[in-house]
DNA sequence: CTTATTATGGACTAACCAGTCCATAATGGA
DNA sequence: TCCATTATGGACTGGTTAGTCCATAATAAG
């Protein structure tokens, strides 16, 4: 019926959710975000609105694909605490790569501007339910296994475990040491028996 | 020998900081400063340098002063674990505030773009030490009163607690609410026993 | 009172900002 | 083939950005 479109939607969006994650709203400029997606300031407005509008389009794109992603992973491990285990070395792991450094898209928006603007405070509000969910489920996981003990509270564990999450991606954002951040670990997971 | 300031170079000091620690650095303009201020481009520039230079001294001036206060309250507090649980509980208490929705300006400035500038990434990390220092002799004075086994890592315990003090005040902006986080603060009080 | 020194107000710059608009290109259906 | 529809390139806007510069104001020393 006409023109169709000369670029993958989805692919330009995950391209503009990493210049986000990276460099966040402000330090993100509209020349960025066309340059790294690779399509025309027309195209960009026709596709997406503007930036603040591809911005939570991005932000909701990354909590729902993250949030996904450890759901299925810890539907695949026998473990409870063992996924939260992982969950927390991976942090550890990649903390002194590119990808470690960027942080959690997430934080780093709550961080930013989330009380300047509203909607933003929803998504980000919105955003941390997710992950609490998945830790809810792997602490109830491992209550029904016996790994941790049933008399605490799972939803307490629950957001302790974003707390630190966040706290954890923070800290490596401000130069912390592996060893560091495995201590880190280590006491928290300990905290949990 | 020549005209004098009019202005208190201190004063117009502690305004910049907080300026910069609620709206961060690319969010703030040149004439928020100078309004905020109270001052020329002129005397601005004149007295401090430039807008990266002014952020400079202004996240100096916040983990230092920010540190010795904690310093002073560590030394007025008779057990080590209460100044602890004090220190926490503020972040809790004042969760809803305007300043508590600031966050902490060294974490948001290493959320924002301490990876983008060496000497701001450097400036984090002092900030940090300064911040798990004192954490350190608190758990030092308690391990010595034995409210704290002399056999858990210090070292590792109060870089623990920095990271938490991270994680709490983000959940603050990412709207979490007062009994989230003091079911976070129990968790973590409890751990440390 | 004069002079050297420094602070200040305000005009100015060049680059960049997000966003708009329109003429043109490309496409699928009739 | 022709037309309705949508995508695209690029020129353009008004506003803002950080920062510079200079003429003038204020001061203290001599």
């Amino acid at each position: 019926m006409a023109r169709p479109l000369e670029f993958d939607k989805n692919v330009a969006l995950e391209k503009a959710m990493d210049v986000f994650w990276e460099k966040g709203f402000e330090a993100t400029s509209l020349q960025d975000l066309i340059d790294t997606m690779g399509l025309s300031k027309s195209s960009f407005y026709q596709a997406f609105g503007g930036k603040l509008e591809l911005f939570s389009t991005a932000l909701n794109h990354y909590t729902d694909s993250m949030a996904a992603n450890m759901a299925t992973r810890l539907e695949s491990t026998p473990s409870g605490i063992e996924f939260i285990r992982n969950t927390f070395m991976e942090i550890v792991a990649q903390a002194p790569t590119d990808l470690g450094m960027k942080g959690c898209f997430l934080m780093n928006t709550a961080s930013e501007f989330a009380q300047r603007d509203t909607e933003i405070a929803a998504l980000t509000k919105g955003g941390v339910k997710k992950f609490e969910s998945v830790f809810f489920k792997a602490i109830e996981k491992s209550q029904e296994a016996g790994e941790i003990s049933s008399e605490k509270d799972a939803h307490s564990l629950a957001y302790f475990l974003v707390c630190n999450m966040s706290g954890l991606k923070t800290m490596v954002k401000a130069g912390a040491k592996r060893r560091q951040l495995r201590a880190v670990v280590d006491t928290l997971l300990a905290s949990l028996n």
